[in-house]
DNA sequence: AAGAACAGCAACCGCAACACA
DNA sequence: ATGTGTTGCGGTTGCTGTTCT
């Protein structure tokens, strides 16, 4: 025997409402409000409608500064951050946007957004290039978006090659990339050129630009970050893995607070970090402090420390940085 | 012109969280 | 601490209008 249902399905009118059953509605809660109850709702407004029907109208349409109609690319883009870094929690998101409804926004992104984004990461939508991971992955596999540059993949690829990062830092490697076990998200910038790639779980992320791709950045994953002190070591930019020379290698104090997390991007902060120290490091230095083990150690916290061995490139204390 | 396929969106469903007795 | 009713949420469905063949 299932759950009770929470009204009498077969005395409540459903589907699309009336005209006057809005009117109705809109009067009743006008004037009474919802009196904290929306199952006896109905009833008392005279409506022969199911109180989560009642409530579902109210909030989605009924309710006053309720905003339909096209979404602005500011909306575009805070839906898109968000969804980047908590998911489909349409109710957060939508908290975030004034008279836009959960519902809305899921619609919304569903039906226009993942898609006008797609055709972000790949203009024409259709694959220019013979794409590697095509054979054992579709594009749902990729979640959610799926990566259809090759320019970007090559990085991805020189990535995982030119950072080997043992499993307990960084758990996926190029074969589960193309086996499709790790996760893919897309953080679109302002000027949908800058954005950066997230890694599901453990996170590397890039900021790309037409495809491309110039930075990475390793860390736990948002979710983790709500929970506990998260990390990023750092990160590379300046186009360095194309260039194979010298790295700007970016590091400092981390702000793994979840919600300036969003802010600080937002804001085009260089991804979080409350302050941008920026190094020149030649491609060893830079797989060493990615690279656990070399150059790091433990301490009882569970801190790590990244060492360099030149000291004009370390702080005061002879490291790069501590991380958690 | 007509049927099929697709897209958009309002509404429903079921579950989990919450409130309160 | 427990049980019960209610609310909130996210996934899904299904209707309607549009586009394609």
């Amino acid at each position: 025997m299932g759950r009770a249902p929470c009204c009498d399905k077969a005395s409540v009118k459903r589907g699309p409402w009336s005209p006057e059953e809005d009117a109705k509605l809109k009067e009743f809660i006008e004037k009474f409000g919802t009196g904290g109850n929306w199952i006896a709702l109905p009833q008392k407004a005279g409506l022969k409608r199911c109180g989560k029907s009642c409530r579902l109208r109210w909030l989605n349409y009924l309710r006053p500064n309720i905003k339909h109609g096209d979404f602005s690319d500011e909306e575009d883009r805070i839906i898109c951050t968000l969804y980047a870094s908590i998911g489909s929690r349409w109710s957060i998101i939508a908290a975030q946007l004034p008279g836009r409804t959960d519902n809305d926004i899921k619609n919304y992104w569903n039906t226009k957004l993942k898609k006008k984004l797609m055709g972000i990461i790949n203009p024409s939508n259709q694959p220019k290039f013979s794409n590697p991971f095509s054979g054992t992955l579709q594009p749902q596999d990729y979640s959610p978006f799926h990566f259809q540059s090759a320019k970007l993949i090559s990085t991805l690829q020189n990535i995982s090659d030119q950072f080997p990062l043992p499993r307990s830092q960084y758990p996926y490697n190029y074969q589960q990339i193309q086996e499709g076990l790790v996760d893919l998200q897309y953080y679109p910038g302002k000027d949908n050129n800058n954005g950066m790639l997230i890694f599901g779980g453990n996170e590397a992320s890039c900021s790309s630009s037409d495809g491309s791709c110039s930075q990475i950045s390793y860390g736990k994953d948002h979710m983790k970050q709500q929970q506990e002190m998260g990390c990023f070591k750092g990160f590379v930019s300046n186009s360095a893995f194309e260039e194979n020379q010298k790295y700007i290698l970016h590091y400092g104090e981390y702000d793994h607070h979840y919600g300036d997390q969003i802010s600080a991007f937002l804001d085009q902060k260089p991804n979080g970090f409350l302050e941008n120290t920026q190094l020149e490091c030649d491609l060893e230095e830079v797989k060493q402090v990615f690279s656990s083990g070399n150059g790091s150690s433990n301490d009882n916290n569970n801190n790590s420390t990244l060492w360099c061995n030149d000291e004009n490139k370390t702080d005061e204390k002879g490291l790069y940085y501590h991380w958690h």
